[in-house]
RNA sequence: UAAAGUAGGCGAAUGGUCGCUCACCAUCUGGUGAGAGGAAAGUCCGGGCUCCAUAGGGCAGGGUGCUGGGUAACGCCCAGUAAGGGUGACCUUAGGAAAGUGCCACAGAAAAUAGACCGCCAGCGGCCCUAUUUCAUAGGGUGCGGGCAAGGGUGAAAAGGUGAGGUAAGGGCUCACCGCCCAGGUGGUGACACCUGGGGCACGGCAAACCCCACCCGGAGCAAGACCAAGCAGAGGGCGAGUGGCCCGCUCAAUGCCCUCGGGUAGGUCGCAAGAGGCGGGAGGUAACUUCCGUCCCAGAGGAAUGACCAUUACCCUUUAGGGAGUGAUCCCUAGGGGGAACAGAACUCGGCUUAUGACCUACUUUAACUC
RNA sequence: GUGGGUGUAGCUCAGCGGUCAGAGCACUGGGCUGUGGCCCCAGGUGUCGAGGGUUCAAAUCCCUCCACCCACC
């Protein structure tokens, strides 16, 4: 179980699925995400990006950022449906500040 | 050299590791190829395409507005005309106010049928004052009915302007020049320009106020629309008329249309990437553009791909050291450190417009200053 | 994709061509009171979302842009 890569069964696509972690799932702030996480037997990523955080230039490369976490951690991430909502800072950051701001929460040591 | 004007260009490149989307080949491990923009944006216009409606006409409603051309079409582009702005290169603006209605605050005498506050002018009548030693004459003030619109003042705007003559004072009252109007001629497809003659002059501004004139516009949108698969359950009421603004007209009489309640599904394929296409060249045209030949195939997602990290080389800014030019400010070369690199992401598609955009580059033109 | 609305004082809203743009609340100062509130008097307050244009004159009319909000499929 090599791969880094991002297949379609790894995201939550559905809006009604989107809903049910947003109600049911566990929260967890951090300075520029609101994670939510729901215990399932894949591991899967959705991601909100409003509008509010910025054009969609800065909406795109926030989204990239943290696939590019979820691609590259995939073996040290809890089994569950994690769901991260981008803030509005987010398009500052780089791939370093993602990965120390999400790190912490996510990854097991 | 500096400051401007106009027209345009570029929108870093190469390599490595790990990934994403599509196509093809292999086949369960992979390989090859392709993969954002000049604005992809805003959605301000106009087309293509699809469905619905449609004999035709009228009235509404909306849009455009100097002239000629280009175009599939446009509110776009090109060429010109006039007016205005700028020393200039250049830029901006554009139907009709003698069809009608309406508005023009404040100020001012008066604001569109002109009018007369101060004023100017002569006449008449009485009274008062002054001067001339009485009569009387002259001057001034005041009153009455007239003439005038030069001057004052108000305003955004005061009913042709300047000068001369003339007059009681004035006035296109007369004359010259300028402006305006009318008629004719010449040139131009035309907007218009020029010339000749006539008229003393009539016609304030606002149509981004209503409006008039000319021309254009059927409606909706790829969630259009077509097919496949799965699934369910229909019931009640209304319309006699319906026709996606209205009317006339026209057509139909149903398996039609509308409303309410209830049930089911929200999956896939096509549309969907060869086009008013790009590049190079020839011909026509002042140009926009058209046409012919050759050549190329160049994103296609669907919680939505085109990315992350690293290295090197260019570019710009800053700083340090060394060298060079110059009296100097400063500039150039070499090496090193630090920093910066904009605006922004296809969603059926094309032509425009508008707005955003770091640094840099090119061409032509103008105006200043200096040198030869 | 389509259609519509809003932006005016610190806040909530009027005004829709013509004096120096108003009202309520809030704010400031004074009076009243031993003090505070209520009450009374006086006052400040604005690039009318931004930039152009039309007009003698624009918050108002016309273009372009910005921000926010709503509806429908």
């Amino acid at each position: 179980m090599k791969s880094f890569g991002f297949f379609k069964w790894e995201k939550i696509r559905k809006k009604r699925e989107f809903l049910e972690i947003t109600n049911n799932g566990k929260k967890i702030h951090t300075r520029h995400f609101i994670i939510y996480l729901r215990s399932n037997r894949d591991k899967r990523l959705g991601i909100t990006v409003s509008h509010l955080v910025g054009n969609a230039v800065k909406r795109n490369r926030v989204k990239r950022l943290i696939r590019e976490f979820f691609r590259l951690n995939k073996e040290r991430l809890p089994r569950c449906d994690i769901l991260i909502v981008a803030k509005k800072g987010a398009p500052l950051l780089n791939y370093q500040n993602v990965y120390g701001e999400l790190s912490g929460v996510l990854l097991d040591k």
